[in-house]
DNA sequence: CGTTAGCACTCTCTACATTAGAGTGCTAGC
DNA sequence: GCTAGCACTCTAATGTAGAGAGTGCTAACG
């Protein structure tokens, strides 16, 4: 049925490129057509495969590093094998069994789940995974303060609904005395907590509202709107990241520039700003092969990212880090399985009270 | 003089020890006594030079990987040059220049500081490099808030006087509405702000105090305080890294086992937790060689750390870690400049007006 | 007694040649 | 369309020899 859709990749062919990269996934060398036809019983001769392979070795789907060596996926092979081949099954259930006992053994917080979520990824992929801790998608003003550090500083912190925080250094003109700021904190809190960015927007152009407030009022208020919706679209949250030996240590890192990319990429890491927000607002596990969507250089690594949350109120992200040559269908087994454990989790312990606006459910 | 002091190392032999380790730390390889002779003109033969180094390595402080090998400096070695010979110069004044001019360039906060000044470390020197934000060594209350998770869970997020931030989950086995817990919060605000740790402690054993409050009152007492205690300790302090490529490049860890040992201890640095308290508290740049603080099996690895900070009022922590062939005398000198750095920096930025009780200086 | 030239000895490293073997592509035949 | 067979290519492993690096020791020298 599916043999016309794709030009002229045979079932057989197919299934060889599976076994190719099943293959090459865990033993890191190039796979021989001898080695195929004794390994899983196809009916063939080793020839026929060698025929298949220099099909789909014409199709850029595999390549050879050198004349008499066996085959080695290529990144559209991975991609092909992603999107056509690998149905990915649940994890199975003792493992299952083992990785909640591991989240119900003690009592924790999200920022500790998130951590142990990243920390058991990494261990069940054998490669390195990373997370970020849920965040609201709509961020609540609970309550700002404004800190006069110097003459002309200010430090503006602020509290949202749920427990986020932010802080940031304002620079004014003038000196502020730390009474004359309190004042104009307690005032504004007032007026604003339980606002979110828009509505902090929205409350800045009613002329009525600034009058006769401190001058720096509307930069203060420009900056908490910000802030809050920075908080929102996840750019300041902080990355956890667990088991990076386990990728620097496979062959393909052995080069010092490719182990430099990757470091770069956890150390500051501002490919992810790009990534991560497009992530939290899609559903489902996404697979990003060698550099299709980082930058040149990130060739060998590939990514598998979902999101994870409560509806439309909680979000968060998380996945993992490995080397192109990684097993796909265990890694998106294992990401959706975490991300849902994760979602579940969150939804027990946050039947939240400020999910919406004044719906407070309970159990 | 000296040549009594430390049993039987003669002059020459000391200058030939530290010949050795600038050589081994510069090239990697061992170093020969035909070398030495050559590179240095020491006025002697290389047979003498082999006489010396025979008896260098009966000291302990060189060894030899194989017969017919140059000498390599042990740990002792270095530890030997560290303490006796090595004279730290202050770095040449247009290198100075330069790390100043990054910092003036750009109109930054403090983080930003410290990140700034871990990647210049790590690029000066050639290794990884680490610094902990500036905290204040006594944390006042500034404000906190109670927020309602869920049933049974309350979020504590605390402000402080110089806009350090902190949260807690309590838990607790009565069910609170959003209104109970914010008069709380308002009331002990009041009360509380301004205090330090101790002396919030203190006010929650005047029996006055908590009459007519409600019943959770004492345990977000208790919690606010040990929230505080731990912001002046440090121990939640985000370190900041930077350059771990620089020394994952290194030949001495190629072996997988060092590799993992350097990147776990950067990703959950349960080392620091004891490292950096005591380095708080002590004045000068201090050298860690080896294991000798850390942890066996951190072999291989040396630290150079020292603090930064405004007196008793701010501090922070920064240095380099690196494998123990090590410029340490670069290392030295690099951390030490970039402490003083920080220091000044903070000290225009911050004439701060929270540095003590009330008194308010200014330029 | 400290220093040195000389030398034997040990060990490593490199180059080179050789071989074994892995794997393919192609051809001819079923 | 499949397959047996084979020539061809390239890699990886092995062995050998020689060069070179560096030392320790000894005997001689001031």
């Amino acid at each position: 049925m599916e043999q016309l859709h794709d030009n002229s990749i045979s079932e057989r062919q197919r299934q060889i490129l599976s076994i190719i990269i099943e293959e090459y996934v865990s033993h890191a060398r190039p796979v021989a057509s001898e080695q195929i036809v004794s390994s899983y019983h196809l009916n063939v001769s080793s020839a026929t495969v060698r025929n298949d392979m220099a099909e789909l070795e014409r199709a850029g789907l595999i390549v050879q590093p050198h004349t008499s060596a066996g085959r080695v996926p290529s990144e559209r092979g991975y991609r092909y094998f992603v999107e056509n081949l690998m149905r990915p099954k649940a994890l199975p259930q003792d493992e299952q069994r083992k990785i909640r006992h591991q989240f119900h053994q003690v009592e924790m917080e999200a920022d500790e789940w998130v951590r142990l979520a990243a920390s058991i990824l990494s261990r069940t992929v054998h490669s390195a995974a990373l997370a970020t801790a849920p965040r609201s998608t709509a961020v609540r003003l609970k309550h700002f303060e404004l800190l006069a550090i110097s003459d002309s500083r200010i430090m503006l912190v602020l509290v949202g609904h749920d427990g986020t925080v932010a802080q940031q250094m304002l620079h004014v003109d003038q000196e502020w005395s730390q009474e004359e700021l309190s004042a104009l904190a307690n005032h504004l809190n007032g007026a604003l907590s339980g606002k979110t960015s828009h509505e902090i927007e929205a409350w800045v152009n009613e002329p009525a509202n600034l009058q006769s407030i401190l001058t720096i009022a509307p930069s203060v208020l420009v900056t908490l709107s910000t802030m809050l919706a920075k908080l929102e679209r996840h750019e300041t949250a902080e990355i956890y990241h667990e088991g990076l030996a386990n990728i620097l240590n496979q062959p393909e890192f052995r080069q010092p520039e490719r182990m430099q990319q990757v470091l770069d990429l956890f150390e500051h890491g501002h490919v992810w700003t790009s990534i991560i927000p497009s992530i939290i607002n899609q559903d489902g596990v996404q697979v990003i092969i060698g550099d299709e969507a980082m930058g040149e250089g990130m060739r060998a690594c590939s990514i598998v990212l979902a999101r994870y949350g409560l509806g439309e109120h909680l979000a968060g992200v998380l996945g993992v880090l490995g080397p192109t040559r990684m097993p796909y269908s265990r890694s998106v087994s294992s990401v959706r399985y975490m991300s849902q454990l994760l979602s579940d989790l969150l939804q027990k312990s946050y039947n939240s009270p400020f999910s919406g606006q004044g719906e407070t459910q309970s159990e």
